[in-house]
DNA sequence: TATTGACTTTGAGTATACTCCAGGTATTAT
DNA sequence: ATAATACCTGGAGTATACTCAAAGTCAATA
């Protein structure tokens, strides 16, 4: 699979699926003899993976810290799993943050809509 | 109340807090006859709700312009709320990508405590 | 009154996460 | 064979949201 299919693919860009493997966030991708990209099967389950944390918000440095433990073996594993606890952690505060402004939002926008009348509301 | 005063109240640094002021985040703080900033109700009411929708990752642009809208009067209240309709539908988005996120996390999380042994696990 | 510490503005610097560009190589179609 | 298109690397540039620094002013206190 080439750089662009996987592009379309997944929805991420060219450069950021270059990107992410020069920093580490997803492993060396195999290449051909002409040194082309040939995204495989686990190339392809590392950047969905990624791009669903990422679009979470969770730190790409800790995702480069727990790809890089993975290629280090099995005794990482310990480590690897704090990490994925502590971005759980993260996401759980995210979420309550979110619905902080979620609640006060609707309450603003319940007001508003009191004052300029609701657009589906009866019809006379 | 100070700057100082304000910043610890609300957890948040006097840079930002002039900051927020200068790009319109907030309206313009009353003043002391010698030009220092002293805060007041109004002042505090907008830097709570500012606080609060940043930290739920609501984009600055999207505020400034609601600020501006407000300091511009009523006639504007239809825009206002289109923002605040959009930014929610934005915050709904986020939500159900930590979501996935999360979903994600915890089986991972789980695949490692069954390898791992967990550490909260029955005694013997 | 003089010094100390908090405050002021303006503008530059930083962190994060991409995003783009130049100059060159590889592959495909004619 | 050659032209067009896709790909490569290394490095520079961008957007967002702060964060810091310099040089000066204000306010409380000894």
């Amino acid at each position: 699979m080439t750089i662009a299919e996987t592009s379309r693919k997944y929805k991420v860009t060219a450069d950021t699926l270059r990107y992410y493997e020069r920093i580490g966030l997803i492993p060396p991708v195999p290449r051909t003899k002409g040194g082309i990209r040939d995204y495989d099967e686990e190339s392809c389950r590392w950047i969905e993976l990624m791009k669903c944390l990422r679009s979470a918000g969770v730190q790409i440095e800790a995702l480069i810290e727990y790809a890089a433990l993975y290629r280090q073996g099995e005794g990482t594993m310990e480590r690897r799993k704090d990490i994925l606890v502590e971005q759980r952690a993260q996401l759980l505060d995210r979420m309550g943050e979110i619905q902080n402004s979620l609640d006060r939002l609707n309450c603003k926008i319940e007001k508003y809509e009191k004052i300029l009348g609701r657009k589906d509301g009866p019809g006379l």
